[in-house]
DNA sequence: ACTGGCACTCGGGAACACCGAGTGCCAGAT
DNA sequence: ATCTGGCACTCGGTGTTCCCGAGTGCCAGT
């Protein structure tokens, strides 16, 4: 029996709530939104939500407050997204077309989306699975040490040092460079491991000792990458929201790559928004905050993810309209470049 | 007039003050600290600290807790840096033996100084300006644009993607690069700009448009790596502290780089602790917290300073401890590596 | 120069009463 | 059926008062 008023009501309060931090009566929410009937009426609906668990009080006589059921079913069906203003897309494009490199990309946008949303923002680093190889380097740094720099096409350099069993000499390094290009250029990371499998054996023998030192150094370090890099900013920004959960373990969370990860989600379609809110996000320290998500990536490929950390009670079209914006515009400049 | 039982007593104060977190009064001293004279007796000389500054009294009749200026005493003349346990040490060289590349010794000594404080730990990237160039890479992204890589002997690597004016073919490219390296190999970062102020003129005329484009955003990208990097971990230790001034304030100046910048302080020598004492330090939001932080190098070239953030009311003696063990195991793996 | 005694101050906690927003329910109106 | 006005009831939050005890400053005596 959710009849249309019923949903009008729910409605109301999650906004009311939302906006004043206060549980909402039901004569507030009558004076607040025409609904054209008297608080006894709204005082039965209320009722009936609370039997379905969209709402609750914190005490009695008190105003009503959102569950998280509520607030699911006011994302799913009650609200829409909110576009940004033309300000606001503008202060982002030009904010983010100044980056320099992926470094700088990533930096930028996590600082913009926390100023956006007031929130703390989330941004994973864009995958390297799903990136080739641009290119290889070698760089002899002493006689028995080189660095071994992998270049992908998203921009990323991966780096290591790499310490030599005997003295190699130039010419050596210079013919082990040119054999990986030429086998790796514009292979997937995933398929490195494959190509990369007998080449040992088509190098001549004095060359092997080397060729194995270098192959291994660079399958370990694509393994160890796996487990992707994130960065968060805003924490500021969780001062003043005052959790039901003690902050500490919000803090504690973010700075837990793992948990983190597992926070933004799975990979899901670029344009689709992925929200989590309170109880249904996979970490107990975190009831009391919501999470919502995006993916971005170059093209038509899904690279990473990005979203916000905010209260339960937080102002869901409004944020969902600044993640998707800002996932998209990242988007755009990772495939320009 | 500040005699030795004076200065006992500020200790006393300062060091119950810390493990108590409560101002601290006159009989409890002397029951704590066997000062062997009585309550009547501490009140006098805490009188006369009072009088100079080095305690106060938060209301009348509540013990005294220990000023700014008290601490500062307590650290310059009452204390003395107390090292680490064998374990802790242990503990500190397994954990950062294992990092990969100057990222992940960045990374893990961050996470290391915070766990090993309780605080929030800050440290700063090696500085460019002191690293010499060890390589530069040109390598072709497509016709049109290419991807400039700078390696130094600290193992940082900077990268910028370069848009090109025309199409240049691969060999010219090739012949830049070597140009490059010759005339920059083994420089000073901060002589480079002298160094290849006339390379267009020493090139072909042919090859000067693609110099000229690469060298600017050469010399860009090290203007604009000078405001250096830096990274901090443990902001979760401060939800416990309470803090006299907001922890929004806190959190606000540890994701404002250039702030942090000024807080860990000038380079010094890189054996010596610099404590910044609340308001010593040079940010008005950041009273009530203060700084411990040393200078941190590979061999005898200061490189860049890490520390640790915390609420004035901090045990400086293991602060400091943790930070200069720290400093010295990382100066220690970046001279190994 | 130190000590014991004493009067004084005040912050913080406990007890208490009060107010008002909000509720549930019921009988009457539409 | 559905809505409405009325009414008794609940209870969290606030303000008041009171009291206790830790701590102080001062002074006279050792």
């Amino acid at each position: 029996m959710v009849d249309d008023r019923k949903l009008a009501v729910l409605r109301a309060i999650v906004e009311d709530y939302v906006s004043t931090n206060e549980p909402v009566g039901s004569k507030a929410l009558v004076e607040r939104h025409n609904l054209g009937v008297s608080p006894a009426t709204i005082r039965n609906d209320m009722a009936v939500l609370e039997e379905q668990g969209y709402i609750a009080q914190p005490h009695t006589s008190a105003g009503r407050v959102p569950t998280d059921k509520g607030y699911r079913l006011f994302v799913d069906r009650l609200s829409q997204v909110k576009p940004l203003s033309g300000a606001e897309r503008r202060a982002i494009e030009t904010f983010l077309a100044g980056a320099v490199d992926i470094d700088d990309v990533v930096t930028r946008t996590v600082r913009l989306l926390a100023q956006l949303t007031r929130q703390v923002a989330v941004v994973q680093y864009p995958s390297l699975t799903s990136s080739t190889v641009r290119h290889v380097e070698l760089v002899p740094l002493s006689e028995r040490r080189l660095m071994f720099v992998l270049i992908t096409n998203t921009g990323r350099v991966e780096q290591r040092v790499v310490e030599l069993p005997d003295v190699v000499d130039e010419g050596r390094v210079a013919h082990l460079r040119a054999v990986l290009n030429a086998s790796l250029d514009g292979c997937g990371l995933t398929g490195v491991p494959d190509k990369v499998a007998d080449l040992p054996e088509r190098l001549p023998a004095e060359d092997r000792p080397l060729a194995a030192t270098v192959l291994s150094v660079l399958l370990e370090s694509l393994v160890e990458r796996q487990e992707e890099k994130i960065v968060f900013a805003g924490a500021a920004n969780l001062a003043g929201a005052d959790f039901t959960v003690g902050l500490r373990d919000v803090l504690e969370a973010l700075e837990e790559q793992v948990v983190l990860m597992r926070l933004l989600g799975e990979t899901s379609d670029p344009s689709t928004l992925t929200v989590r809110i309170g109880s249904e996000n996979p970490y107990t320290g975190l009831r009391g905050t919501s999470i919502v998500a995006a993916g971005y990536g170059s093209g038509d490929k899904q690279l990473a993810r990005l979203g916000v950390l905010g209260p339960t009670r937080m102002d869901y079209p409004v944020t969902m309209g600044a993640v998707r914006a800002v996932a998209r515009y990242v988007s755009q400049i990772l495939a320009a470049s």
